[in-house]
DNA sequence: AATATGAGAATCGTTAACAATCCTTGTCAA
DNA sequence: TTGACAAGGATTGTTAACGATTCTCATATT
């Protein structure tokens, strides 16, 4: 269970304290444990990770530049809340992005990488099986990212994790309650095609399984401006 | 003469303070004329810019985030100084997305986008004949990211932006000492093709013109350590 | 002459206090 | 009851001073 070795490409974080900050408030976002506009309060990240304010400042500057947090002038640090318009350009720019690579895998295909991938299939299984949704949706993206990383080239997966990761702000705020729209088996046909060395069906299905989530999301469904208000107002 | 419009499509920064130093650094970079290794005071910056430490090291740090800028702990930011390595990801990550870019173009190439693309590539010939190499510089890469923001997909645009932008650094470190290694004539033939709709044909020059770019790198001419410290030593 | 050493200066990193802005709450008037 | 308004508290933004590390350069020693 390499828990975040692929997560961690290339993060350009300079101080562990701020790289740690970072790291696991982007996790707490891959699974959707921090739902889209929640604030981020400095002092409350002050305390909870046991820094000075300076680190948890920089910390949220750094996701600001991801587009994982927005930050309000005078307001604060808010988990990001994309608009439709951002969620289509970000499911467009990984089809494009991630078939081209998987199309293009046909060398560096080592046994090495399809077996790390097929371990990380089956720890999705097992996830799956004990019901635990954070942990399959971290790893839902993760395979992707892995996915990514298996190219050999840390750039390009540096930017399919950030992809993949405003991916699960958008499914948190535009996908079925339920949790997770569709995976079901798609990953594991991906890797199927991919470990007979067919990269153009991979690539083809990698297309359709993308597509799949992009088509599960429903623009209109979301906004709830704040959800506390919401649940209140339902419940009295 | 739109200077700085297409190099703004989505940067994240709150500040207008370090937005401009991120620019302005952006630019000198693209620009070429800081070379790689340079070390950027803090200090110097802010009297130069006249604003607080404060912004300036925020600055450093997105530009660090975007491997513009390294931070050394304790040293102090430098312009970035890339690995051959992380070159031949930049240049593999270009052409992975770029030439997929224009080849998904053929819908959303209204004549209003390809008017302005060809007044950009007459202000590049205008620069060249004017000498102006810093110019031609910016406007040599400037025109991938026109490119990019053709496809209306602002995400995707950010994303050749920054890759373009490292493209500089590593043309200034592997690149021929003349300056840009080849353009030539590239530019306005992928332009033609699209403009008689024929993205296929201006994907595949695309595809050439990144190649032959990358082929005019040497990853041994590089390396002086340090500038002055070899012409030092070359003097003594 | 070359290297090692150490004091001083310069630079970066951190903390704490201060200022400014925003949010909440209570009050008052229409 | 509803709306505006103001005071208080809470949070963010900024500045300045302090501490830590590194760099420079002069000095001394081999």
């Amino acid at each position: 269970m390499q828990s975040e070795s692929a997560l961690t490409p290339q993060s350009f974080a300079t101080d562990p304290d701020e790289q740690l900050i970072v790291e696991r408030i982007s996790a707490a976002v891959m699974e959707q444990r921090l739902p889209p506009d929640t604030k981020l309060s400095e002092s409350k990240l002050c305390d909870a990770f046991g820094v000075g304010r300076m680190h948890v400042r920089r910390a949220l500057l750094l996701l600001g530049s991801q587009g994982i947090v927005t930050l309000k002038p005078n307001r604060g640090a808010f988990v990001a809340s994309p608009e439709p318009e951002e969620a289509d350009e970000v499911f467009e720019s990984r089809i494009l992005i991630e078939t081209a690579l998987v199309a293009k895998m046909t060398d560096g295909l080592d046994d090495e990488i399809l077996q790390g991938l097929e371990r990380h299939l089956e720890a999705e299984k097992n996830a799956r099986n004990s019901q635990d949704r954070p942990e399959v949706i971290r790893l839902s993206g993760e395979f992707h990212v892995l996915l990514a990383a298996a190219s050999g080239n840390r750039t390009l997966a540096r930017v399919v994790r950030e992809l993949v990761m405003r991916s699960s702000l958008i499914v948190a705020l535009f996908g079925p309650p339920g949790g997770v729209s569709c995976p079901e088996d798609e990953h594991p046909r991906i890797l199927a095609a991919l470990a007979r060395r067919d990269v153009d069906a991979a690539s083809r299905l990698l297309a359709a399984h993308l597509r799949h989530i992009q088509g599960g999301l429903d623009p209109n469904v979301a906004r709830p401006e704040h959800q506390n208000l919401a649940r209140i107002l339902g419940l009295t």
